[in-house]
DNA sequence: ATTAGCACTCGAAAGTCGAGAGTGCTAAAA
DNA sequence: TTTTAGCACTCTCGACTTTCGAGTGCTAAT
């Protein structure tokens, strides 16, 4: 059952008009604001059909008309304005983007930050987990005579570091014989091609140095295993407190709870900004909120998803243009910095 | 004027009462669960006295009483019971702290989120600056024949690491020649000790690597430049949503963003735990907050501050107990990674 | 010095009421 | 057939009142 072009309207008028003001809209703001030449008569009539279509619904009898999800939804698919962003979101989000490119493993928990800073949502990064993680390079710096750490680039672009204590004083030279080893023996090399016999081999190669290739082999070992998990980092996670549907504060904590569980976020693998408005999102916490996401990077080391939650009466023009454009951009810079040529 | 041991001790139990249960407290329920054997009236009578003296006030005058902002200092100092760690707390910080001794500069990041876990309150540390910072140690990879990252290990044992694109192949080779004379040129030197001429000096040997030097250069800079400021992480930040103090969104808001302003949170140098209630916090968004810190790893290159923030109305003895066991244990791990003997 | 007794105060919760916004329906107008 | 004016009706919201009870301060007796 399609709805006629009055309809409509009229549900575009009402789901703008309470996305601004945030309270349930009667027929007479519509029959004066919306530009149709209606009594307000008549716009209770088409309400009260939308109402029955499921697109309104009514807190109350004495009340105006909120849109229902599935409003929401019709809305986002086929009603609203797309959103011309200003010079200043523009140049807010050219601004985010250059602010981190510098330090790759900090960038995403940069953008998530911008992002939320940007929108006054609370935002998440999802960077995903690669399958085949390896370790591209080790470096080994000494520190004194006896601390040495221990710096390895994964094939995710992570660069991780620890520190290893020794009992007796090492050199340079031999801790660039126990560099170059490591080198040639771990790198590009998944978890399940590395067992225990490689790892005896160069322990026993190394002489006295070779006590360090254990913690070193297994804070490898680490690095990849989390290198195939998704990372997920949270942005703005007080911002949710300025919007008035969490007023209340045990729902804004079971919000944030979830989001900083980091599980079952949404995760978008394809092209263009998604809209995931209440129930739609197959969690139960996030079943009175709506999450505008959309994927990043794909087919460079650093793919991910980029969302932001909010409630349901969220501006999505607004947001979903916003979002779009930071993607662009940040894809354009992955792609550059990884070198992938457009096909 | 100094209090009678009965004032102190009827003191001493109205405010036990009030940090438990959060509601003015009367004279009925002090004359039963103090064990004073007293009655009401005599009770009454004492709290009159407390009242005028500034250490309780009442809401209103049919209600009870509830502790002063100096009641609580009275109590801070000199009533409050010591709180003996239970095993599961002294297992939970113990493991807490092994977390992340692998990887230093994240330590700090996650102690402040094991501490907010713990007490169930909003956290901060704060790396203190320090007034020397310098390169210790540059090391650069290639990731492929033009990317190259470069990592840098500053005196405060931060690690950081940027990315560097060149217009043309490089070799292994090549990039070790520059690596050498970057550590030669540039380690061990505060900011004020490197001009332009060095820069330009080391571009013309490099040859046609020297375009390299000046974005390294730069970047070296930022990081010591940061290292001199102090460094603030905040952990648990939703958990005063948690307390009925700030049922208040607004409130709560308040006290969040002027926590994740990052400035103007207490720092201590000295030894132990400190508390500062309400007022006593000079910076007005922390006026009706206390702030329980101490400060750990002194000596060592990552000294700073732990603290926990909370309503006035806290269970100081425990979270007391609790931080100085963590600063404790901190404190001996920093010791010891950094090779700092006792005197 | 302590305590029982009692009048008093005041906040919180529940109840009452009128105003106003908004509706649905009906019948007239277009 | 569609639109609209008119009107009775519903229900929330805020203001106001009432009731209840916890807790007090004071007085007089112990």
């Amino acid at each position: 059952m399609s709805l006629g072009e009055r309809k409509r309207k009229i549900l575009k008028a009402i789901i703008d008009e309470y996305i601004e003001h945030g309270e349930p809209v009667g027929s007479k703001v519509i029959a004066m604001h919306s530009g149709l030449d209606l009594s307000p008569a008549t716009i209770r009539n088409e309400m009260s059909d939308l109402e029955n279509m499921g697109y309104l619904q009514q807190p109350h009898v004495s009340s105006g008309r909120i849109p229902s999800q599935a409003g929401y939804r019709l809305y986002v698919d086929e009603l609203m304005n797309g959103h011309k962003l200003t010079n200043t979101e523009i140049e807010a989000i050219n601004q985010g983007l250059q602010l981190k490119m510098k330090e790759l493993d900090e960038l995403i928990r940069g953008v998530s930050r911008v992002m939320a800073q940007l929108t006054n949502y609370t935002t998440y990064a999802v960077v995903s987990g690669a399958s085949e993680v390896c370790i591209r390079k080790f470096d080994l710096m000494l520190v004194d005579s006896r601390t040495v750490v221990v710096v390895m680039l994964s094939s995710r672009h992570d660069i991780r570091n620890t520190y290893l204590k020794t009992a007796f004083p090492i050199t340079e030279e031999e801790l660039s014989v126990l560099n170059r080893m490591l080198n040639q023996l771990f790198t590009n090399l998944t978890l399940d091609k590395i067992d225990m016999l490689l790892v005896r081999r160069a322990e026993r190669e190394m002489g006295r140095l070779g006590v360090l290739v254990p913690p070193i082999v297994n804070f490898a070992a680490e690095v990849m295993e989390e290198g195939a998990e998704n990372n997920v980092y949270v942005g703005g996670a007080s911002r949710i407190l300025s919007h008035p549907e969490y007023r209340d504060t045990a729902k804004a904590q079971k919000l944030l709870d979830f989001i900083s569980e980091r599980k079952g976020l949404s995760v978008a693998d394809d092209e263009g900004v998604h809209i995931a408005i209440g129930r739609e999102n197959n969690a139960e916490p996030l079943s009175d909120a709506s999450v505008v996401y959309g994927s990043y990077g794909k087919g460079t080391p650093m793919q991910g998803t980029l969302g932001i939650v909010g409630p349901v009466r969220m501006d999505y023009a607004k947001v979903a243009a916003n979002l779009n454009y930071f993607l662009t951009g940040l894809d354009k810079l992955l792609r550059e910095t990884f070198s992938i040529e457009e096909e």
